[in-house]
DNA sequence: GAATGATCTTGCGTGGCGCGCAGATTTTCT
DNA sequence: AGAAAATCTGCGCGCCACGCAAGATCATTC
Protein backbone atom coordinates (compact mmCIF):
# COMPACT_ATOMS: atom_id res chain seq x y z
CA UNK A 1 0.00 0.00 0.00
CA UNK A 2 1.27 3.09 -0.87
CA UNK A 3 2.23 5.87 1.91
CA UNK A 4 -0.09 8.51 0.79
CA UNK A 5 -2.85 5.70 0.85
CA UNK A 6 -1.82 4.61 4.27
CA UNK A 7 -1.53 8.50 5.26
CA UNK A 8 -4.92 8.65 3.43
CA UNK A 9 -6.62 5.98 6.05
CA UNK A 10 -4.74 7.37 8.94
CA UNK A 11 -6.05 10.93 8.56
CA UNK A 12 -9.58 8.86 7.76
CA UNK A 13 -8.99 7.46 10.79
CA UNK A 14 -8.37 10.33 12.92
CA UNK A 15 -10.79 12.14 12.37
CA UNK A 16 -13.30 9.39 13.00
CA UNK A 17 -12.14 8.69 15.77
CA UNK A 18 -11.82 11.98 16.96
CA UNK A 19 -15.07 12.64 16.29
CA UNK A 20 -16.41 9.91 18.29
CA UNK A 21 -14.28 10.65 21.19
CA UNK A 22 -15.75 14.66 21.12
CA UNK A 23 -19.32 13.55 20.57
CA UNK A 24 -19.31 11.33 23.35
CA UNK A 25 -17.67 13.90 25.73
CA UNK A 26 -19.76 16.77 24.33
CA UNK A 27 -22.75 15.63 22.97
CA UNK A 28 -23.12 15.55 19.06
CA UNK A 29 -24.52 18.79 18.76
CA UNK A 30 -21.90 20.47 20.75
CA UNK A 31 -19.24 19.58 18.50
CA UNK A 32 -17.78 22.00 16.02
CA UNK A 33 -16.25 20.51 12.55
CA UNK A 34 -13.63 22.90 13.58
CA UNK A 35 -12.90 21.04 16.88
CA UNK A 36 -13.15 17.69 15.20
CA UNK A 37 -10.78 18.99 12.47
CA UNK A 38 -8.13 20.66 14.91
CA UNK A 39 -8.26 17.19 17.46
CA UNK A 40 -7.51 15.39 14.20
CA UNK A 41 -4.46 18.17 13.46
CA UNK A 42 -5.88 19.00 9.69
CA UNK A 43 -7.49 22.02 8.34
CA UNK A 44 -11.40 22.23 8.83
CA UNK A 45 -11.71 22.25 4.83
CA UNK A 46 -9.56 18.85 5.30
CA UNK A 47 -11.98 17.37 6.83
CA UNK A 48 -14.95 17.91 4.43
CA UNK A 49 -13.06 16.44 1.95
CA UNK A 50 -12.98 12.87 3.92
CA UNK A 51 -16.83 13.44 5.11
CA UNK A 52 -19.35 15.68 4.24
CA UNK A 53 -21.30 15.98 7.82
CA UNK A 54 -20.09 15.44 11.74
CA UNK A 55 -22.77 12.89 11.49
CA UNK A 56 -20.70 10.55 8.50
CA UNK A 57 -17.18 11.16 10.64
CA UNK A 58 -19.30 9.68 13.26
CA UNK A 59 -20.85 6.60 12.01
CA UNK A 60 -17.67 5.80 10.34
CA UNK A 61 -16.81 4.17 13.38
CA UNK A 62 -19.59 1.28 13.97
CA UNK A 63 -19.97 1.08 10.74
CA UNK A 64 -16.66 -0.29 9.77
CA UNK A 65 -17.62 -3.02 12.18
CA UNK A 66 -20.08 -4.53 10.33
CA UNK A 67 -17.52 -6.11 8.01
CA UNK A 68 -16.35 -8.00 11.27
CA UNK A 69 -19.83 -8.98 11.57
CA UNK A 70 -19.89 -10.85 8.50
CA UNK A 71 -17.00 -12.45 9.37
CA UNK A 72 -18.23 -13.44 12.96
CA UNK A 73 -21.33 -15.40 10.96
CA UNK A 74 -19.23 -17.05 8.38
CA UNK A 75 -17.82 -18.13 11.44
CA UNK A 76 -20.28 -20.02 12.77
CA UNK A 77 -20.33 -24.09 12.43
CA UNK A 78 -21.78 -25.01 9.10
CA UNK A 79 -24.36 -27.17 10.60
CA UNK A 80 -26.05 -24.91 12.74
CA UNK A 81 -29.47 -23.32 11.97
CA UNK A 82 -29.35 -19.99 10.38
CA UNK A 83 -31.13 -18.77 13.36
CA UNK A 84 -28.75 -19.78 16.11
CA UNK A 85 -25.71 -18.45 14.12
CA UNK A 86 -26.93 -15.23 13.80
CA UNK A 87 -28.30 -14.67 17.76
CA UNK A 88 -24.64 -15.64 18.14
CA UNK A 89 -23.08 -13.76 15.70
CA UNK A 90 -24.83 -10.50 16.82
CA UNK A 91 -23.84 -10.99 20.58
CA UNK A 92 -20.35 -12.01 20.34
CA UNK A 93 -20.39 -9.16 17.81
CA UNK A 94 -21.62 -6.37 21.03
CA UNK A 95 -20.45 -8.05 24.08
CA UNK A 96 -16.61 -9.52 23.00
CA UNK A 97 -14.48 -6.00 23.71
CA UNK A 98 -15.60 -4.45 26.50
CA UNK A 99 -16.96 -2.27 23.74
CA UNK A 100 -17.14 1.70 23.54
CA UNK A 101 -19.50 0.72 21.07
CA UNK A 102 -22.41 0.56 23.58
CA UNK A 103 -22.08 4.46 24.29
CA UNK A 104 -21.70 5.15 20.58
CA UNK A 105 -25.25 2.97 19.70
CA UNK A 106 -26.89 4.91 22.33
CA UNK A 107 -25.76 8.40 20.86
CA UNK A 108 -26.29 7.18 17.55
CA UNK A 109 -29.74 5.40 17.61
CA UNK A 110 -30.94 8.92 20.08
CA UNK A 111 -30.05 11.13 17.31
CA UNK A 112 -32.00 11.55 14.67
CA UNK A 113 -28.82 13.41 12.04
CA UNK A 114 -26.82 10.30 13.61
CA UNK A 115 -29.47 7.78 13.25
CA UNK A 116 -30.40 8.51 9.74
CA UNK A 117 -26.41 8.43 8.65
CA UNK A 118 -25.67 5.19 10.23
CA UNK A 119 -29.16 3.82 8.81
CA UNK A 120 -27.76 4.89 5.39
CA UNK A 121 -24.09 3.88 5.75
CA UNK A 122 -25.57 0.58 6.89
CA UNK A 123 -27.43 -0.26 4.11
CA UNK A 124 -24.61 0.20 1.98
CA UNK A 125 -22.16 -1.41 4.55
CA UNK A 126 -24.28 -4.17 5.69
CA UNK A 127 -23.74 -6.06 2.25
CA UNK A 128 -20.61 -8.53 4.02
CA UNK A 129 -23.27 -9.80 6.86
CA UNK A 130 -26.17 -9.45 3.93
CA UNK A 131 -23.73 -11.97 1.46
CA UNK A 132 -23.00 -13.82 4.89
CA UNK A 133 -26.13 -15.09 5.25
CA UNK A 134 -27.34 -15.27 1.67
CA UNK A 135 -24.62 -18.01 1.72
CA UNK A 136 -25.35 -19.57 4.47
CA UNK A 137 -28.96 -20.27 2.98
CA UNK A 138 -28.28 -20.81 -0.23
CA UNK A 139 -30.22 -17.69 -1.40
CA UNK A 140 -29.32 -15.07 -4.31
CA UNK A 141 -28.72 -11.34 -2.42
CA UNK A 142 -29.74 -10.09 -5.56
CA UNK A 143 -33.14 -11.53 -6.49
CA UNK A 144 -34.37 -12.96 -2.70
CA UNK A 145 -34.77 -9.90 -0.39
CA UNK A 146 -34.60 -12.84 2.29
CA UNK A 147 -30.67 -11.60 3.70
CA UNK A 148 -31.17 -7.85 3.30
CA UNK A 149 -34.46 -8.14 5.24
CA UNK A 150 -33.35 -10.24 8.15
CA UNK A 151 -29.91 -8.61 8.39
CA UNK A 152 -32.08 -5.25 9.15
CA UNK A 153 -34.24 -6.87 11.37
CA UNK A 154 -30.93 -8.21 13.40
CA UNK A 155 -29.80 -4.54 13.48
CA UNK A 156 -33.51 -3.78 14.42
CA UNK A 157 -33.02 -5.40 16.90
CA UNK A 158 -29.98 -4.36 18.33
CA UNK A 159 -31.65 -0.83 18.17
CA UNK A 160 -34.76 -1.66 19.85
CA UNK A 161 -32.64 -3.54 22.35
CA UNK A 162 -30.46 -0.38 23.06
CA UNK A 163 -33.79 2.15 23.18
CA UNK A 164 -35.23 -0.19 25.32
CA UNK A 165 -32.56 -0.57 27.53
CA UNK A 166 -31.90 2.91 27.87
CA UNK A 167 -35.53 4.49 28.16
CA UNK A 168 -37.10 1.82 30.66
CA UNK A 169 -34.16 1.92 33.15
CA UNK A 170 -35.16 -1.43 34.78
CA UNK A 171 -32.34 -3.37 36.05
CA UNK A 172 -31.26 -5.77 33.70
CA UNK A 173 -28.50 -5.68 32.78
CA UNK A 174 -27.40 -4.67 28.56
CA UNK A 175 -26.62 -8.27 27.26
CA UNK A 176 -29.97 -9.95 28.67
CA UNK A 177 -32.20 -7.09 27.13
CA UNK A 178 -30.67 -7.74 23.87
CA UNK A 179 -30.86 -11.71 24.10
CA UNK A 180 -33.95 -11.37 24.55
CA UNK A 181 -34.75 -8.87 21.50
CA UNK A 182 -32.69 -11.44 18.88
CA UNK A 183 -34.61 -14.43 20.53
CA UNK A 184 -37.71 -12.51 19.50
CA UNK A 185 -36.25 -12.01 16.03
CA UNK A 186 -34.80 -15.58 15.62
CA UNK A 187 -38.34 -16.90 13.91
CA UNK A 188 -37.91 -15.34 11.05
CA UNK A 189 -34.65 -17.05 10.18
CA UNK A 190 -36.16 -20.27 11.79
CA UNK A 191 -38.95 -20.26 9.68
CA UNK A 192 -36.97 -19.97 6.65
CA UNK A 193 -34.46 -22.46 7.78
CA UNK A 194 -37.54 -24.92 8.04
CA UNK A 195 -38.30 -24.48 4.17
CA UNK A 196 -34.77 -25.31 3.03
CA UNK A 197 -33.02 -27.14 6.33
CA UNK A 198 -29.60 -26.59 6.44
CA UNK A 199 -28.08 -30.13 6.23
CA UNK A 200 -30.11 -32.61 7.74
CA UNK A 201 -31.19 -31.45 11.15
CA UNK A 202 -34.36 -29.82 11.61
CA UNK A 203 -36.03 -30.99 14.70
CA UNK A 204 -36.94 -27.73 16.56
CA UNK A 205 -36.76 -24.09 16.58
CA UNK A 206 -33.49 -23.53 17.85
CA UNK A 207 -34.47 -21.00 19.76
CA UNK A 208 -37.13 -19.75 21.60
CA UNK A 209 -37.73 -16.09 22.93
CA UNK A 210 -37.82 -16.04 26.93
CA UNK A 211 -40.75 -14.70 28.60
CA UNK A 212 -39.80 -11.47 30.32
CA UNK A 213 -38.62 -13.21 33.45
CA UNK A 214 -35.24 -13.75 33.57
CA UNK A 215 -33.27 -16.60 34.79
CA UNK B 1 -61.13 23.79 18.84
CA UNK B 2 -59.94 27.30 18.97
CA UNK B 3 -59.37 30.11 15.63
CA UNK B 4 -56.19 29.85 17.09
CA UNK B 5 -55.41 25.98 17.06
CA UNK B 6 -57.23 25.85 13.91
CA UNK B 7 -55.36 28.36 12.35
CA UNK B 8 -51.91 26.76 13.44
CA UNK B 9 -52.66 23.75 12.20
CA UNK B 10 -53.37 24.80 9.29
CA UNK B 11 -50.62 26.54 8.93
CA UNK B 12 -48.29 23.35 9.96
CA UNK B 13 -50.57 21.25 7.31
CA UNK B 14 -49.83 23.71 4.78
CA UNK B 15 -46.30 23.83 5.13
CA UNK B 16 -45.34 20.17 5.17
CA UNK B 17 -48.06 19.43 2.31
CA UNK B 18 -45.76 22.44 0.47
CA UNK B 19 -42.39 20.72 1.92
CA UNK B 20 -43.52 17.31 0.39
CA UNK B 21 -44.79 18.32 -2.83
CA UNK B 22 -41.78 20.67 -3.32
CA UNK B 23 -39.19 18.12 -2.23
CA UNK B 24 -40.70 15.56 -4.88
CA UNK B 25 -41.02 18.00 -7.93
CA UNK B 26 -36.96 19.42 -7.20
CA UNK B 27 -35.47 16.74 -4.83
CA UNK B 28 -35.11 17.00 -0.90
CA UNK B 29 -31.38 18.56 -1.56
CA UNK B 30 -32.85 21.44 -4.01
CA UNK B 31 -35.42 22.79 -1.68
CA UNK B 32 -34.78 26.31 0.58
CA UNK B 33 -36.63 26.87 3.79
CA UNK B 34 -37.70 29.78 1.85
CA UNK B 35 -39.21 28.14 -0.94
CA UNK B 36 -41.37 25.73 1.50
CA UNK B 37 -42.27 29.00 3.26
CA UNK B 38 -43.15 30.95 0.45
CA UNK B 39 -45.54 28.20 -1.08
CA UNK B 40 -47.36 28.04 2.08
CA UNK B 41 -47.76 31.65 2.51
CA UNK B 42 -45.64 32.51 5.60
CA UNK B 43 -42.45 33.99 6.82
CA UNK B 44 -39.36 31.93 6.88
CA UNK B 45 -39.12 32.53 10.30
CA UNK B 46 -42.27 31.19 11.15
CA UNK B 47 -41.75 28.13 9.35
CA UNK B 48 -39.18 27.57 11.90
CA UNK B 49 -41.50 27.61 14.39
CA UNK B 50 -43.09 24.48 13.33
CA UNK B 51 -40.25 22.43 12.34
CA UNK B 52 -36.55 22.74 12.72
CA UNK B 53 -35.94 21.47 10.01
CA UNK B 54 -36.79 20.63 5.83
CA UNK B 55 -36.43 17.17 6.72
CA UNK B 56 -39.50 16.79 9.87
CA UNK B 57 -41.62 18.82 7.69
CA UNK B 58 -41.29 16.30 4.79
CA UNK B 59 -41.70 13.69 7.57
CA UNK B 60 -44.78 14.76 9.09
CA UNK B 61 -46.72 13.37 6.44
CA UNK B 62 -46.08 10.34 6.73
CA UNK B 63 -45.83 10.14 10.25
CA UNK B 64 -49.21 11.56 10.39
CA UNK B 65 -50.49 8.63 8.80
CA UNK B 66 -49.05 6.07 11.51
CA UNK B 67 -52.43 6.48 14.18
CA UNK B 68 -54.08 5.48 11.11
CA UNK B 69 -52.42 2.14 11.50
CA UNK B 70 -53.37 1.50 14.76
CA UNK B 71 -56.94 1.89 14.43
CA UNK B 72 -56.58 -0.03 11.30
CA UNK B 73 -55.17 -3.04 13.44
CA UNK B 74 -57.15 -2.71 16.45
CA UNK B 75 -60.12 -2.95 13.46
CA UNK B 76 -59.04 -6.23 12.85
CA UNK B 77 -61.36 -9.28 13.96
CA UNK B 78 -60.27 -10.45 17.57
CA UNK B 79 -60.23 -14.25 17.13
CA UNK B 80 -57.12 -13.43 14.00
CA UNK B 81 -53.71 -14.47 14.94
CA UNK B 82 -51.52 -11.63 15.30
CA UNK B 83 -49.14 -12.22 12.48
CA UNK B 84 -52.48 -12.19 9.81
CA UNK B 85 -53.71 -9.25 11.47
CA UNK B 86 -50.38 -7.30 11.07
CA UNK B 87 -49.40 -8.41 7.55
CA UNK B 88 -53.22 -7.54 6.53
CA UNK B 89 -53.21 -4.10 8.33
CA UNK B 90 -50.08 -3.09 6.94
CA UNK B 91 -50.97 -4.25 3.54
CA UNK B 92 -54.26 -1.98 3.57
CA UNK B 93 -52.41 0.47 4.92
CA UNK B 94 -49.95 1.24 2.02
CA UNK B 95 -52.66 0.07 -0.65
CA UNK B 96 -55.69 2.16 0.12
CA UNK B 97 -55.57 5.31 -1.71
CA UNK B 98 -53.55 5.43 -5.03
CA UNK B 99 -50.92 7.12 -2.20
CA UNK B 100 -48.76 10.01 -2.75
CA UNK B 101 -46.87 7.82 -0.12
CA UNK B 102 -45.18 5.47 -2.25
CA UNK B 103 -43.06 8.38 -4.25
CA UNK B 104 -43.19 9.99 -0.22
CA UNK B 105 -41.29 6.74 1.08
CA UNK B 106 -38.96 6.06 -1.64
CA UNK B 107 -37.54 9.51 -1.20
CA UNK B 108 -37.55 9.48 2.63
CA UNK B 109 -36.09 5.96 2.77
CA UNK B 110 -33.20 7.15 -0.07
CA UNK B 111 -31.79 10.15 1.70
CA UNK B 112 -29.96 10.05 5.03
CA UNK B 113 -31.08 12.93 6.56
CA UNK B 114 -35.03 12.02 5.99
CA UNK B 115 -34.76 8.60 7.00
CA UNK B 116 -33.17 9.50 10.45
CA UNK B 117 -35.57 12.26 11.30
CA UNK B 118 -38.54 9.59 9.59
CA UNK B 119 -36.86 6.92 12.40
CA UNK B 120 -37.03 9.45 15.01
CA UNK B 121 -40.23 11.19 14.49
CA UNK B 122 -41.20 6.75 13.86
CA UNK B 123 -40.47 5.97 17.74
CA UNK B 124 -42.08 9.05 18.70
CA UNK B 125 -45.21 8.26 16.74
CA UNK B 126 -45.83 4.57 16.61
CA UNK B 127 -47.39 4.49 19.86
CA UNK B 128 -50.76 3.89 18.58
CA UNK B 129 -48.84 1.52 16.71
CA UNK B 130 -47.25 -0.33 19.78
CA UNK B 131 -50.17 0.20 22.47
CA UNK B 132 -52.62 -1.63 19.57
CA UNK B 133 -49.98 -4.91 19.64
CA UNK B 134 -49.73 -4.65 22.88
CA UNK B 135 -53.52 -5.20 23.55
CA UNK B 136 -53.94 -7.67 21.39
CA UNK B 137 -51.13 -9.99 22.73
CA UNK B 138 -51.88 -8.70 26.21
CA UNK B 139 -48.20 -7.30 26.79
CA UNK B 140 -47.16 -4.49 28.50
CA UNK B 141 -45.73 -2.19 25.97
CA UNK B 142 -43.58 -0.53 28.96
CA UNK B 143 -41.74 -4.01 30.76
CA UNK B 144 -42.22 -6.06 27.60
CA UNK B 145 -40.19 -5.07 24.77
CA UNK B 146 -41.65 -6.97 22.25
CA UNK B 147 -44.45 -4.81 20.80
CA UNK B 148 -42.32 -1.98 19.78
CA UNK B 149 -40.35 -4.51 18.66
CA UNK B 150 -42.69 -6.30 16.32
CA UNK B 151 -44.06 -2.81 15.64
CA UNK B 152 -40.20 -1.46 14.44
CA UNK B 153 -40.12 -4.65 12.41
CA UNK B 154 -42.84 -4.39 10.22
CA UNK B 155 -41.71 -0.84 9.68
CA UNK B 156 -38.14 -2.54 8.36
CA UNK B 157 -40.33 -4.93 5.93
CA UNK B 158 -41.54 -2.01 4.73
CA UNK B 159 -38.75 -0.01 3.95
CA UNK B 160 -36.84 -3.38 2.70
CA UNK B 161 -39.28 -4.54 0.58
CA UNK B 162 -39.54 -0.28 -1.13
CA UNK B 163 -35.74 -0.71 -1.52
CA UNK B 164 -35.95 -3.97 -2.70
CA UNK B 165 -38.29 -2.53 -5.53
CA UNK B 166 -36.67 0.32 -6.23
CA UNK B 167 -33.07 -0.73 -7.10
CA UNK B 168 -33.43 -4.32 -8.64
CA UNK B 169 -35.95 -3.23 -10.48
CA UNK B 170 -37.96 -6.76 -11.69
CA UNK B 171 -41.38 -6.40 -13.28
CA UNK B 172 -42.71 -7.17 -9.72
CA UNK B 173 -45.64 -4.70 -8.70
CA UNK B 174 -44.96 -3.27 -5.54
CA UNK B 175 -47.56 -4.55 -3.36
CA UNK B 176 -46.12 -8.53 -4.46
CA UNK B 177 -42.31 -7.34 -2.92
CA UNK B 178 -44.13 -5.86 -0.03
CA UNK B 179 -46.48 -8.81 0.91
CA UNK B 180 -43.36 -11.20 0.26
CA UNK B 181 -41.29 -8.99 2.80
CA UNK B 182 -44.56 -8.97 5.39
CA UNK B 183 -44.45 -12.60 4.86
CA UNK B 184 -40.65 -12.86 5.82
CA UNK B 185 -41.36 -11.33 9.11
CA UNK B 186 -44.74 -12.84 10.13
CA UNK B 187 -43.26 -15.56 12.18
CA UNK B 188 -41.99 -13.09 14.82
CA UNK B 189 -45.46 -12.66 15.78
CA UNK B 190 -46.29 -15.45 14.75
CA UNK B 191 -43.96 -17.32 17.48
CA UNK B 192 -45.06 -15.02 20.10
CA UNK B 193 -48.96 -16.34 19.57
CA UNK B 194 -47.83 -19.79 20.15
CA UNK B 195 -46.57 -19.20 23.02
CA UNK B 196 -49.33 -17.20 24.62
CA UNK B 197 -52.77 -18.35 21.71
CA UNK B 198 -55.07 -15.44 21.14
CA UNK B 199 -57.91 -17.22 21.86
CA UNK B 200 -58.32 -21.07 21.64
CA UNK B 201 -57.34 -21.67 17.82
CA UNK B 202 -53.76 -22.60 17.40
CA UNK B 203 -53.78 -24.77 14.78
CA UNK B 204 -50.92 -23.47 11.99
CA UNK B 205 -49.19 -20.34 11.61
CA UNK B 206 -51.24 -18.33 9.71
CA UNK B 207 -48.62 -17.32 6.74
CA UNK B 208 -46.19 -19.11 5.13
CA UNK B 209 -43.28 -16.83 3.12
CA UNK B 210 -43.88 -17.47 -0.22
CA UNK B 211 -40.29 -18.57 -1.96
CA UNK B 212 -39.19 -15.69 -4.65
CA UNK B 213 -41.28 -17.58 -7.28
CA UNK B 214 -44.25 -15.24 -7.81
CA UNK B 215 -47.63 -16.60 -8.84
C1' DG C 1 18.59 11.81 -7.92
C1' DA C 2 16.03 15.19 -10.37
C1' DA C 3 11.99 16.47 -13.17
C1' DT C 4 7.25 15.97 -14.14
C1' DG C 5 2.71 14.82 -13.26
C1' DA C 6 -0.80 13.23 -9.98
C1' DT C 7 -2.88 13.79 -5.55
C1' DC C 8 -3.81 15.98 -1.18
C1' DT C 9 -4.13 20.02 1.77
C1' DT C 10 -5.52 24.58 2.71
C1' DG C 11 -7.47 29.48 2.68
C1' DC C 12 -11.09 32.16 0.97
C1' DG C 13 -15.63 33.24 -0.58
C1' DT C 14 -20.56 32.04 -1.23
C1' DG C 15 -25.04 30.42 -0.20
C1' DG C 16 -27.86 28.34 3.11
C1' DC C 17 -29.68 27.05 7.70
C1' DG C 18 -31.20 27.20 12.81
C1' DC C 19 -32.30 30.03 16.26
C1' DG C 20 -32.33 33.96 19.86
C1' DC C 21 -34.30 38.48 20.38
C1' DA C 22 -37.67 42.04 20.40
C1' DG C 23 -41.33 44.70 18.24
C1' DA C 24 -45.77 44.43 15.69
C1' DT C 25 -50.04 41.88 15.11
C1' DT C 26 -53.68 38.85 16.05
C1' DT C 27 -56.57 36.22 19.18
C1' DT C 28 -58.54 35.35 23.70
C1' DC C 29 -60.42 36.49 28.10
C1' DT C 30 -62.75 39.53 31.33
C1' DA D 1 -63.77 47.56 24.78
C1' DG D 2 -59.50 46.90 26.96
C1' DA D 3 -55.92 44.01 29.04
C1' DA D 4 -53.27 39.83 28.53
C1' DA D 5 -51.42 36.05 26.03
C1' DA D 6 -49.91 33.85 21.97
C1' DT D 7 -48.14 34.25 17.36
C1' DC D 8 -45.78 36.28 13.23
C1' DT D 9 -41.96 38.54 11.45
C1' DG D 10 -37.40 41.09 10.47
C1' DC D 11 -32.73 41.23 11.90
C1' DG D 12 -28.42 39.39 13.25
C1' DC D 13 -25.17 35.78 14.71
C1' DG D 14 -22.66 31.50 14.44
C1' DC D 15 -22.28 27.37 12.01
C1' DC D 16 -21.82 24.38 8.01
C1' DA D 17 -20.99 22.31 3.08
C1' DC D 18 -18.74 23.10 -0.92
C1' DG D 19 -16.50 25.26 -5.30
C1' DC D 20 -12.21 27.24 -6.64
C1' DA D 21 -7.42 27.82 -7.11
C1' DA D 22 -2.78 27.98 -5.21
C1' DG D 23 0.63 25.58 -2.59
C1' DA D 24 2.60 21.24 -0.57
C1' DT D 25 3.48 16.37 -0.84
C1' DC D 26 4.05 12.01 -2.99
C1' DA D 27 4.80 8.70 -7.17
C1' DT D 28 6.88 7.66 -11.39
C1' DT D 29 10.01 7.95 -15.01
C1' DC D 30 14.28 8.84 -17.01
Amino acid sequence: MNLRERKKEATRRALSLAAVELALEHGPENVRVEDIAAAAGVSPRTYNNYFSSREAAICAVPIARLQLLGERLRARPAGEPLAEACVQAVLEHHLDRDAPDQRIMKMVFCNPALHGEFQQSFKASAQPVVDAIAERCGADPERDLFPALLAATLGTAVRIATQHWLEHDTGRPFPDVLREALLHVAPLAAAHDRHRPPSDDRTASPAEPGRSDHP
